[in-house]
DNA sequence: CTAATAGTGTCTCTCAGACACTATCCG
DNA sequence: CGGATAGTGTCTGAGAGACACTATTAG
């Protein structure tokens, strides 16, 4: 037998094969705090529980992991958020009581302004704070999902601006050390983040400037490279 | 219907499903040269090529993905590696023509010393340079899943001590910082790396000297925690 | 003017890079 | 002693932390 015989012979549903689904951790920051995105869950099981969006890859649809995630995400929010990054992957015998299942979880920042009315306009889809998710059981692993989620982007907020991409497409440098300092869970020194800001090059200037009381503020917008730069030198923690 | 109802009556298989594999890039260093462990094809498709060690989970054996790729590895290098990393997961419905397939997708590694003669004794499994895989064609995306997995430990390398993984759980200063020479692709301050070492309080001084030519040299072993340390400055790259 | 927020100047301290130095083994 | 490798002393420079300072708006 040659490969084309194998292949054409092949029954990929004569054998067993774990559950796959993909979730996401779709962060965002709104009056200064962080939130996340949950929903409902319509099916069983853990019906009428919360959980974080995601569900079955449609093989008829869906190209790759990362076009079925962004279609979920899309469906919820109405748009393509601008940063996703796989998490992880966790698959066991446990996780989901239907059988031995895999879920592949990806973390996704967007603004809450570009998608607020498409969230409240979705019935089962609303942002929660990130105290609120904390202390609210949600279906299957996804609170495991959401912590190791919460812990990366920590972690990124010290050598990157990733962090950014919750913010609207053009925000002040004050909104942007804000929201790291939430994440990271303390101040910072303001000198510091804009030198280090300054040295890499990665927002453009527009020119523009906002204000709401006090000097006005210089508006920027995130380079598209600066997803993926990482300062050499963390912020302490 | 009710959860329970819900669940007599679902039929796992009556749902398409991709196919799930685990696969694992395992490192080792030898001879000055870093090595990653392949092995061959025994089935189609791609019967006969080379390709990282790995395969499809085993319900009834595999209790979580990290329990199948260690049961993988173990098959052919006889022992569990020390170290072990999920890198990331592909799913695609072009990689293998059987149909929608997900790889998940680890690193690990592993001392030479430990598993060699189980390696030889394994017909279809071998060492090569990282400079061989470079230039052979593996099965399936596994190019692309090895040229991930020397990406992310060049990057640990900077940061943390994981590739002392690679070698004996006894070694010198000079055989952990020539792993990291080789994996950062050039030379490193001995003093630079020696202080980070010292302030970190990562290894375990057995006491032991070992000499080969010159002054004998201490030797040392990793503290298991040194797995997940990370400087908080990074070496130049 | 004051209040408020944006943005800068500048000192200190930590730690990586560089490199010369000393130490300990062999023959 | 010299050759080889292990290990240290110490200077420089980059960049984060700290914090006081100036700048620009409104009222």
């Amino acid at each position: 037998m040659n490969e084309q015989e194998y292949l054409a012979k092949y029954d990929k549903n004569a054998y067993l094969s774990p559950l796959v689904t993909v979730d996401g951790v779709l962060f965002t920051y709104h009056e200064e705090t962080l939130k996340v995105l949950i929903v409902e869950r319509a099916n069983y099981p853990n019906k009428g529980m919360w959980g974080l969006p995601g569900g079955f890859i449609d093989e008829t649809q869906d190209k790759t992991l990362e076009h079925a995630i962004l279609r979920k995400l899309k469906e919820k929010t109405g748009i393509i958020p601008p940063y996703i990054e796989q998490l992880c992957t966790i698959g066991n015998d446990s996780r989901d009581k239907r059988g031995w299942s895999v879920t592949v979880c990806y973390t996704a920042l967007i603004a809450y302004q570009a998608c607020q009315h498409n969230i409240d306009s979705v019935e089962s889809a609303k942002w929660v704070t990130i105290d609120e998710i904390e202390n609210m059981p949600l279906a299957f692993d996804h609170n495991e999902l959401y912590r190791q989620a919460r812990e990366r982007l920590k972690q990124k907020s010290l050598y990157s601006i990733v962090p950014g991409f919750a913010l609207p497409d053009v925000f002040t440098l004050t909104e942007l050390q804000r929201v790291h300092e939430v994440l990271i869970g303390k101040t910072l020194q303001k000198k510091s983040f804009r030198r280090r800001l300054e040295q890499a090059d990665l927002l453009i200037d527009t020119g523009e400037k906002r204000q709401e009381t006090g000097r006005p503020a210089n508006l920027y917008r995130l380079k598209p490279e600066s997803a993926d730069y990482r300062f050499i030198r963390n912020l302490e923690f």
